[in-house]
DNA sequence: AGAACCGCCTGCTTGC
DNA sequence: TGCAAGCAGGCGGTTC
């Protein structure tokens, strides 16, 4: 699923694609989206990510802003055929930006710029302290305050458990439990492995395509997220799979402190 | 107020 | 083989 590594991908695509062109139609294909406005005439003047949402900002100082959810896709087509699962399309140029959503999640919104009361992103604007004085001290389990988009933007299920697994430190500590040295470690982990999903283009366990309908590389690289029973690298202990506000926590009980 | 839980969705896997 | 149940999970909304 598209996290913020395989956003930014995306974005970065989408910017060498379609950045400074003209939106030539639009067109619905879901009940879900009807009354999507459509965006017909206006450029598309950025190519920005915020968290996991893709923000394309338009000439009439409005946006058009994508979460991809679960299952979303951004498919470039250069032709007109179009794919099982289309929702949505929009035509730039000589080709069609298609999201493709088999489950339905994904969510379109076009408007003015929202004030977003969502949580920084470590990649960008994220202030370490503003976080330890207002999330640390939560009585959720850190895993859960990973994944908590008002918290931090970006981070979803696969990479949460990576972050933990390379910093050492066990999904079920409560947030308040750990020390700022601890912290501080996430912080550093999460900035490498993010940055190395980036670099991977992606980690495509089942879903993830890029915007050609390439898979990424990053599933070659994880550590605990679907290893389950398979040796820990960094100790030799077993991963484990626990369950945590009910989605799967892969960890290793050894090492993850 | 904050933590826990629910519902949205459908393709794939599992069990009988 | 076929069918039903179970599972996957981001996040906004609701409940406790």
């Amino acid at each position: 699923m598209p996290e913020l590594p395989e956003v930014e991908t995306l974005c970065r695509q989408l910017h060498e694609k379609i950045a400074g062109r003209e939106i030539l139609a639009t067109m619905v294909y879901d009940d879900k989206l009807a009354g999507l406005e459509n965006v017909r005439g206006r450029a598309i003047e950025e190519v920005r990510r915020s968290g996991k949402t893709i923000v394309l900002k338009l000439s009439d100082s409005r946006s058009i802003a994508i979460h991809l959810r679960m299952t979303g896709r951004l498919l470039w087509h250069q032709n007109k055929t179009k794919e099982k699962h289309t929702r949505w399309r929009m035509t730039v140029g000589d080709g069609n930006v298609d999201l493709v959503d088999p489950r339905r999640f994904a969510t379109i919104r076009i408007g003015p710029e929202r004030q977003d009361k969502d949580g920084k992103d470590l990649m960008t604007d994220f202030d370490e302290k503003v976080f330890l004085k207002r999330q640390a001290l939560r009585k959720v389990s850190v895993k859960i305050l990973l994944m908590d988009p008002k918290a931090i933007a970006g981070i979803g299920n696969i990479y949460a458990c990576e972050i933990l697994h390379g910093a050492g430190i066990s999904p079920c500590r409560l947030a308040a439990t750990l020390t700022e040295r601890e912290w501080k470690a996430v912080f550093r982990q999460a900035r490498r492995i993010l940055k190395k999903g980036i670099k991977k283009r992606g980690t495509s366990i089942s879903d993830w395509r890029d915007l050609y309908g390439r898979k990424g590389e990053n599933q070659n690289e994880l550590k605990a997220y679907g290893q389950e029973g398979k040796t820990c690298h960094t100790c030799g202990g077993t991963i484990r799979r626990i369950k945590q506000g009910g989605r799967s926590t892969f960890y290793c009980p050894l090492c993850q402190k």
